[in-house]
DNA sequence: ATAATAGTGTCTATCAGACATTATCTG
DNA sequence: CAGATAATGTCTGATAGACACTATTAT
């Protein structure tokens, strides 16, 4: 089989061996990692965040991330960073979006590949290398509104948002348009990252097993339907609820556990094994 | 209000001015196009190939692309390059994921973000710079197989699926593993990014208005079944696929649609317009 | 008339929304 | 016991699947 040559009669060998990358500049590729957990008592989101350590926005909140390395995927540098924060390995991590507006990186431009971490506990948290800290903030996302609040820092960092609805031909978008409304503010363009992620997981959380992933391995049907509550940023009717995941579920036969104040306790539940 | 200083005693100013962004090494990122539009006939999906003018993959046909500029975001990059393939602009275009392993371009370091346009017409196509040829091609794509065939050129490229479903904690996904069937074979990864775009679209078009894209402004219902049914892959009941679309179209009140053979003449439709 | 295609009617099973009722727990 | 939480029962309206039937056209 004779070797196929190109216009300048080039073999591939002999082109691979010539090759010229430079011909035209490159971007600095990261990964941001929306990590979320349920607060420990099952009442809202917790996202984690790092302080910046160094200019640009130092002293900003931002999401956990770091470059992606030449040998490496970018869900393999995504691993890593998630790694590193909580020391957590082989949970839920999928790729949202990628982000690549000039400019959304002073200092040179960088596009970030953002992705999605679940995590079934709030594992203790600290700074790295290129923070100055680290620390679980509760999350709240609705139509109007997004915001991330650490109680014990005493930080809040509040957008407003605005939803607009606008359509390209016959596809209808909705878009959020964060406006900052509280002192802090979060770092680069992170807030929009979070608003993907949070409109993407929304989409998603109905028809997949992404709930599964931010209770425990044992749960209550309560606990389970203030996941959907929290992510959806509304009531589900629990009858409904229980109906759509009873075939998913199964009882751990296990005796209910308890709970904080009065009420009848619930039953134990883990997820169906696939047949 | 005085100027924070990081750790060297840098202002924001000094600290990016002296910044060294050449750290880490970058990858090239350039976009891929799935670029898909109704068969004249409404028989089928089309797929818009280029062939390769130059190594790597010399000769064979790939998916139209070309490498992000430096003042341009991803998605301005991909509507160039469809705008240089096809002629058209402010059409579907909608990001898909981005595509990192290590190797998957021998030249160098490349990462790809791939991107999926839905087209109301098949433009005439013609090669340019980087390609020999650009054509239409008849795609197929089910659970089993994966074929692209252009039967004036005499080509036929064709992947065997294999449905693979594994589990990661409690999420389940479906991967189809292609293996090629064919003389001829897709360059780079190129089958698995269709194939993903492939999936993203068949699980989207049911809750969204993405098939409109793929008819003209007016349009029959059986049309628009078809569209349906060549991306899902599988045929649809003629009063369910009414009934779900019977809210989202209006009669143009223009006379019915002559049609080829026998057969009654179908009404014409056009999108409702939002209220 | 016949074959082919377009369009409508109707039954069933399922399911989300909504609300009411029963069961079990603490204090 | 009261108050709180868990779990279940039942009705309604919307909808997908399934099939049957009517309507309109070319040959």
């Amino acid at each position: 089989m004779e070797k196929l040559r190109n216009k300048d009669g080039l073999t591939e060998e002999e082109f691979l061996k010539k090759y010229n990358p430079g011909k035209y500049n490159r971007p600095s590729v990261t990964t941001d990692i929306l990590i979320l957990g349920m607060n420990e008592d099952y009442s809202g989101l917790k996202i984690l965040l790092i302080k910046r350590g160094n200019h640009p926005f130092m002293g900003c909140w931002a999401l956990p991330g770091g470059f992606v390395q030449e040998d490496e995927t970018a869900y393999q540098a995504a691993a890593r960073e998630l790694e590193e924060e909580t020391g957590l390995r082989g949970g839920y991590l999928d790729q949202i979006y990628t982000f690549t507006k000039p400019g959304r990186d002073p200092r040179m431009w960088v596009m970030s590949i953002a992705y999605l971490s679940l995590v079934q506990e709030l594992e203790a948290v600290k700074g790295n290398d290129d923070a100055d800290d680290a620390a679980w903030f509760d999350l709240k996302f609705d139509d109007s509104l997004i915001s991330l609040r650490n109680e014990e820092k005493g930080i809040e960092i509040v957008y407003d948002l605005k939803k607009e609805t606008f359509s390209n031909g016959a596809m209808q978008y909705e878009n959020f348009i964060p406006s900052l409304k509280s002192k802090e503010a979060l770092a680069f363009d992170h807030v929009e990252i979070i608003i993907e992620a949070m409109k993407k997981l929304r989409e998603q959380i109905l028809y997949n097993n992404q709930a599964f992933c931010l209770v425990k391995d044992t749960f209550t049907l309560p606990e389970l339907q203030a996941v959907y509550e929290a992510v959806l940023s509304r009531p589900l009717y629990k009858k409904s609820f229980r109906d759509m995941i009873s075939d998913r579920v199964e009882e751990t036969g296990e005796e209910k556990k308890s709970c904080v104040k009065a009420g009848r306790r619930s039953k134990e539940y883990r997820l169906k094994k696939i047949k």
